[in-house]
RNA sequence: CGGGAUGUGGCGCAGUUUGGUUAGCGCGCAGCGUUCGGGACGCUGAGGCCCCGGGUUCAAAUCCCGGCAUCCCGACCA
């Protein structure tokens, strides 16, 4: 493509409306067009991005065994007035009206086309498993959209149902999908977590969301650069301490520290540090009263409390459990507190040191309160809220908090829809089930966001070659001599050969000046910058930049087609 | 839906407080000339429903009322 024809034009100021870097480089790129709120036009180049990851999206279901369909955008209302869904979506849905007074949803989503479609084509056990996929454009009227594409109303999204006999193979669908997005994500060049988002009633991780890591992600997660561990931070959990024999410690003693029942004011007044003190958090636990036991500087993490004795009910003690219970010392529970029907303690208070913990009674603090000696809590756990820097479970390396933007899930449905839309199969002993169904999306232009977020820098874009509009961006510097035409006359030939050989080149042919053309290309981002200039031309060499790295050679001339072809942006 | 902010040539902005000439600046665009390896320069020019509607006034981009749109924070959703 020539510069001088591609439909774009580059801008020198952010635009107003932007907050974001992606937001704002893809704009300024002119990538995108905002036309309403969370609605854009896609330029050429933007739309090649765009069908890049299409298409490697594209490839990897294909190859993991779904088929692609197209499914229609306008559905008839109706269709989710079975499924419960109208309603439930409310105003996130766009609804229009034909000439006959009949309403259509505008896509959010598919279940109900696709589970409707299934069902009048399938019905037998024979027939399964299927797992039918799109990428077609979605609509949400979100509350709020944001950071341009990130969170559009319309936005592209590849969704994918499948169709088992029973749990076991939706298992297998599912494991393919998840393993499908590793590959999709990976091919994308974006570095991503998978967090489990739900788990329960089918039986395993029922829901994965997979995290782009991003400092403007609208979640945060911990998770390892060391391996693959990621979770939310509810979910989250460290590595124990490895235990340490106790060593022969002074004997408990009591001190008075009237109205102290704050821990940093504790540690203070004895001199010492918030995590050498013990805090014994009270819960209500089906009615009785069950310790938390965690060092003075961490939080407990109540969701880890509450796993620990599931099913049974948990709840932090409020104000009105310690007013219903004067004989609770709040402010000042020891870990022995004889009220307590169980304590459980973080792994972390196997530490070999005495603590300093509550003595029991108001206005008293006990130190030296040894493990084993003083206190033996009934049950261990991971239950502080992890925080970063934390040993990673998996591998022990120090855990990271950041936040993420979703970029994908995977889902377990089970037989929500197929029972309401009647997407039955008959087994080989004649009797009628529901099909279970799982759905898998991907946020295809939220995936650029994404991309953009990780690969740019002050410049401008640094497109992994992946998806890159262009793999080459081809510059000529004619200069002012008479050898301009020559040089023009050779950049020309490159160009050819360079299209001669199959690599995607965008060609800046504008007479303009050398400035502008840098500074464009720093700004489009394409993988490999060539330029060939009239010093160069007169060694027969072309100079090359790789756009991400900013590490430039010289190339012979002669060569630099079949060096280019060759190695792309390595 | 609550809070905050903003709407002025294609883009970024000034002007609005204190109403008063032909509404200005930078970028971009067109023409001519000089330039030509990191967003060159000079001259000339085109391009405005100053978000929309109503009101006040001799006079409104500017003041008042009512809308609409866009962005940010929150809530909501996942």
């Amino acid at each position: 493509m020539r510069m001088s024809s591609l439909f774009v034009r580059t801008l020198r100021d952010d635009p107003a409306d932007a907050e974001v870097a992606s937001h704002k480089l893809m704009v300024r790129a002119g990538l995108i067009r905002r036309v309403a709120s969370g609605i854009y036009s896609w330029l050429p180049l933007g739309n090649r991005v765009l069908r890049n990851v299409a298409q490697i999206v594209r490839e990897e279901m294909d190859e993991a065994g779904a088929q692609e369909v197209s499914l229609p955008i306008a559905q008839p209302l109706d269709l989710w007035k079975r499924s419960g869904r109208d309603e439930a979506y409310g105003d996130m849905m766009f609804r229009v009206k034909d000439r006959k007074d009949n309403w259509y949803a505008m896509a959010p989503t598919a279940e109900e086309v696709v589970t409707t479609l299934v069902a009048g084509e399938y019905s037998s056990y024979r027939d399964l498993p299927v797992n039918l996929y799109q990428i077609n454009w979605k609509y949400r009227d979100e509350l709020r959209p944001r950071f341009g594409v990130l969170r559009g109303r319309e936005f592209l999204m590849k969704d994918a149902y499948s169709f088992d006999a029973d749990l076991a193979g939706l298992q297998q669908s599912y494991d393919a999908m998840y393993a499908a997005y590793t590959k999709v994500f990976t091919r994308c060049g974006l570095t991503f977590r998978s967090v489990k988002a739900q788990s329960g009633e089918i039986g395993g991780d029922t829901s994965q969301e997979f995290m782009a890591v991003a400092a403007i992600g609208e979640d945060a997660f911990v998770w390892c650069e060391h391996c693959d561990y990621a979770a939310n931070t509810e979910a989250a959990t460290r590595r124990p301490a490895p235990e340490v024999a106790m060593p022969d410690l002074p004997a408990r003693e009591s001190v008075h520290t009237p109205d102290m029942p704050g821990i940093d004011v504790v540690a203070e007044h004895l001199g010492t540090t918030a995590d050498l003190l013990m805090k014994s958090i009270a819960f209500d636990v089906d009615g009785d009263l069950v310790l938390a036991l965690v060092p003075g500087d961490r939080e407990v993490n109540e969701y880890a409390v509450a796993a620990a004795f599931s099913p049974a009910s948990v709840r932090l003690y409020t104000d009105a459990d310690f007013a219903a219970h004067p004989d609770i010392p709040k402010g000042y529970i020891g870990p022995d507190f004889a009220g307590a029907a169980r304590t459980i303690a973080d792994d972390s208070l196997r530490a070999p040191h005495g603590w300093v913990t509550g003595a029991n009674r108001v206005d008293h603090h006990d130190r030296n309160v040894v493990l084993g000696r003083d206190f033996t809590p009934s049950d261990w756990a991971e239950i502080v809220v992890v925080e970063p820097g934390d040993p990673c479970p998996n591998c022990g390396e120090p855990l990271r908090i950041d936040r993420g933007i979703e970029v994908g899930h995977v889902f377990q449905l089970g037989d929500k829809y197929s029972k309401s839309l009647g997407a039955m199969y008959t087994d080989d002993g004649g009797a009628e089930h529901p099909m279970v169904m799982g759905c898998y999306g991907i946020g295809v232009s939220r995936i650029l966001s994404a991309i953009v977020e990780e690969h740019h820098d002050e410049q401008g874009l640094c497109w992994p070659a992946s998806v890159a509009p262009y793999q080459v961006h081809l510059i000529v510097i004619p200069g002012r001599g008479e050898g301009g035409a020559a040089v023009l006359a050779a950049a020309e030939q490159l160009y050819a050969d360079l299209r001669e050989r199959g690599v995607d080149v965008l060609f800046d042919d504008r007479d303009v000046s050398p400035g502008i053309k840098f500074a464009d290309a720093d700004l489009l981002g394409m993988p490999v910058h060539l330029t060939l200039g009239a010093k160069g031309f007169a060694k027969a060499i072309v100079e090359r930049k790789i756009r991400a790295t900013g590490v430039r050679d010289e190339l012979d001339l002669a060569a630099a087609v079949e060096i280019v072809a060759h190695e792309g942006a390595r």
